[in-house]
DNA sequence: GTCTTATGCCAACACCATTGACCTTATCTC
DNA sequence: GAGATAAGGTCAATGGTGTTGGCATAAGAC
């Protein structure tokens, strides 16, 4: 790398850009973060950022490590918004869902960052808070090491891929505008109902339910095994 | 689109390239697969594609709506490979298991392209095959409809989105080629003791498992979880 | 053998990320 | 306060990208 960029809190010589904006790493954040709202997941350029933060694009490269770096630190972000204000309550189960599903709505809140950011493992420090936290919640349960290790991968990385996959649903569906309806017209109620029989029968049902996030349930599918699981262990 | 694409099945002329090459959709999903195996999930381009397949870049424009339709055959042609020779038992969990394994298996061939499409929902005909055997599975085994379709969705979705985040870590780790235990040393074992205890406590454990997909584990909490509500609803 | 038109090619457009050289000015030292 | 240092802004250029409109040629219908 040509120019080391310097990390922020080693930053000392602010100076305003030519049009008499201050940067910051937080400020170019916030900014990326309201550009892809508006603008979609395509949006963000670093032309683009530059041009709303009224600096040269080529002052981003020395905040960050390209637009890559970029990407991490606004998931690092959105993660961190997640954790914003929880706190445990020491029951074990509804601890965990009440996490995962903040740190799932942290995401969607912001679908179009969320599809670029979701399935990205930065390693940052308030992701690491997040696994401390999970791994807290099992150890305290009762869970032993290698089931709590087990269970806290499975919990992490479900909330994570279920954020990416609905962020993507979520920033598409926004983008062309089909009502539920017309959703369900454009593809299962066209199909053949001899050659899918199961998806004919179930039709309407599948259509009422595709529009959501399958997240809850398959988050409260994992800590019901996970109960069933500590209380096997308990028995014996 | 000032071009309209001709459907494959439609075609009739094929005009061999300069080069001699007679282009299908077949072979051009075939090239962009491998072409993401060998430059990488970003070395994919119509530049590039077109330079491979002996043709001009413009030319792909008349087999796919622009690169995202590209992206969605390419995406279409893995599910498809996943189902290939796939038959049910009759043993519903077994037979679950089996199909999500091989699934998430059949993006996880080629991580560098199921990053780029395993977030996609397509409607394509296999995909759609996929939906039916799942939906077939679970009614045959005695879910209702409700729990049929719930437990579907969570299944499939759950499968979709753990074969993008698994692709991505996958893509990445082989881009920069750090052994398990440098990862470890890279971001877990540095951290202070007495700030993260739990993560101190288990770092053994974490660091031999996070480098394996946590999807099987997550597959059979879920099954678990729905054989145990199936048995609910038997018993009453 | 002739006609039509599907399909491949070419040239151009507007965008992109990134870099190296340059210059200005905030901050530190004395 | 004066001067030195270099952080951090700007400029210009490079080599990439997807995509389109116009053109020409050969494949297949008749």
């Amino acid at each position: 790398m040509a120019k080391p960029v310097v990390p922020e809190d080693a930053r000392r010589r602010r100076r305003p850009t030519r049009q008499g904006v201050v940067l910051s790493e937080r400020l170019i954040v916030d900014t990326a973060l309201r550009m892809l709202r508006e603008h979609g997941s395509a949006g963000l350029s670093a032309r683009r950022l530059g041009a709303a933060l009224g600096a040269d694009p080529s002052t981003l490269y020395r905040y960050f490590d390209g637009m890559d770096g970029l990407t991490l630190a606004i998931g690092e972000e959105l993660i961190g918004r997640g954790l914003d204000g929880w706190s445990a309550t020491g029951l074990w189960r509804s601890d965990l869902r009440e996490l995962g599903l903040r740190i799932h709505g942290a995401y969607l809140a912001h679908p179009q960052a969320a599809v670029l950011t979701a399935s990205r493992v930065t390693g940052r420090p308030r992701e690491i808070a997040a696994d401390e936290a999970v791994l807290g919640i099992l150890r305290t349960a009762g869970f032993p090491d290698p089931e709590a290790v087990q269970i806290y991968h499975a919990f992490i990385d479900q909330s994570l891929a279920f954020a990416a996959l609905d962020a993507g649903a979520l920033a598409l569906s926004e983008a062309s505008r089909l009502s539920d309806e017309q959703q369900w017209e454009s593809t299962y109620a066209r199909l053949p109902a001899d050659e899918y029989p199961h998806i004919a029968a179930t039709g309407r049902l599948l259509a009422a339910r595709m529009n959501h996030s399958a997240y809850p349930v398959a988050l409260d599918m994992l800590l019901a095994s996970a109960e069933a699981r500590l209380q096997a262990l308990r028995g014996r």
